[in-house]
DNA sequence: ACAGGTCATAATGGATGCAATCAGTCCACT
DNA sequence: AGTGGACTGATTGCATCCATTATGACCTGT
């Protein structure tokens, strides 16, 4: 957005091009569904398409993007299935990359996460508890040296932003009561230093999210049979 | 071999040059480490650099190859570390895709993996043997409208398929008559229906696999120490 | 009025050409 | 002889231009 220097210096004009609509997408000012057009995001960043054209072959890699030959390429969208798919996914991998973090979560990380954890509870912006949401699992990722799982969950995070977001919007006092408990009682048991019981708490927070966002089939418009 | 490629169906250049840059990689034609050289590839497909440059991003976002800015491309190479966590992702996602490929796995889908374990127990070449591994294996997961986590599978496949390739040239016969204990002992299970237990063989055969791995560290070389 | 077909516009796919950058070599200097 | 720096060849990064394809409007015919 205010990255209007047309800098040839730094990264890569791809790159660059590829992060910001990453963070566009995410940030839900690009909604799923939605056409993008490469000449406008060449304009937009001061240059022509061909960075566009490999930014957005990389997220397509990457299921932020979905392409067509020919046609052009539109903001991925999720079915239900799909969706919950990645949440499944996720219940599976999580436990295992929290594993991997538990040498590197101190009392300094586990303050953090007490921290975040609070903030959650007071926040009342949308976007504001989407990222300390997301902040405080991260926090809890910190595998040094594996980046393949970390990376791996960053793009099953990335790609169910846009259907967190929107059912996040709708969930009820008492929902949001037991999701911020999952929280503290994983803090707990960070503390106490039980991985076990941490990586059922986390298996069991995600598990339990999908299954809400099951309830919610409003969200994912099935407009678009055809998904490839 | 024609289910292996998680592209788009579209047929366009760079679409193309992917496909065969990956099969060059899963084949082995191409090693770990090797320069990519874009103005090569672009005349060996008899077309310009700008393709070659999409297909490029495109197989870095998938693991296969490494771009540096203004340096070049090379074939990924994975360190023990890297290609072990990998076999960790796929002992947790796999059991689970198995799982959901219960319903599509009719007697003729059997039928035809006892044909294909056989094939294996009397194949004496190396490429046709990961290649019948690599059937026998997906054609395990045959779950319909989950594509998610199926190419999520595959691309886990193909970033460590270099290492299984040289682990499996100097496997010994006592490791290899157990490798092939498992695939009928899988085979057993999914006739009876037993998807827990086939889901446990499944792990297992996973993380035995990765536990051999780890014990030829030759196999890795440890000449790039920065791997991003 | 509706169905079918034709054409114009717009967006994508790709080729060529030029500027920027990196790697290896050679040379000067200590 | 070893070290540091400039130069050259090679390669990548990107912009401009042209070809190709898809989409939607318009028109014609029934």
């Amino acid at each position: 957005m205010s990255e209007a220097t047309p800098t040839t210096r730094d990264g890569s004009a791809s790159a660059r091009i590829a992060e910001a609509v990453r963070r566009a997408i995410l940030s839900g000012e690009y909604q799923p569904g939605e056409r993008i057009v490469q000449e406008e995001l060449a304009e937009r960043h001061g240059g022509s398409r061909i960075p566009v054209r490999e930014a957005l072959r990389q997220l397509e890699s990457e299921g932020l993007v979905r392409l067509v030959a020919n046609t052009g390429a539109w903001v991925q969208s999720l079915t239900m299935g799909q969706c919950s798919e990645v949440y499944q996914t996720r219940e599976r991998l999580e436990p295992l990359l929290l594993r991997h973090s538990a040498e590197h979560l101190t009392d300094e990380v586990i303050q953090s996460l007490d921290g975040l954890a609070q903030r959650m509870e007071n926040s009342q912006d949308l976007e504001e508890f989407l990222e300390l949401d997301r902040q405080f699992h991260f926090t809890t990722y910190r595998a040094e040296g594996t980046h393949v799982l970390r990376d791996l969950v960053t793009r099953l995070w990335n790609t169910t932003q846009p259907y967190r977001r929107a059912y996040t919007g709708l969930v009820d006092a008492e929902h949001m009561r037991i999701f911020h408990d999952d929280h503290h009682m994983l803090v707990s048991a960070l503390r106490d230093g039980d991985m076990k019981l941490a990586e059922q708490i986390v298996a069991i927070h995600i598990r339990r999210t999908r299954v809400n966002l099951e309830r919610h089939p409003e969200i994912f418009p099935h407009t678009t049979p055809d998904q490839e």
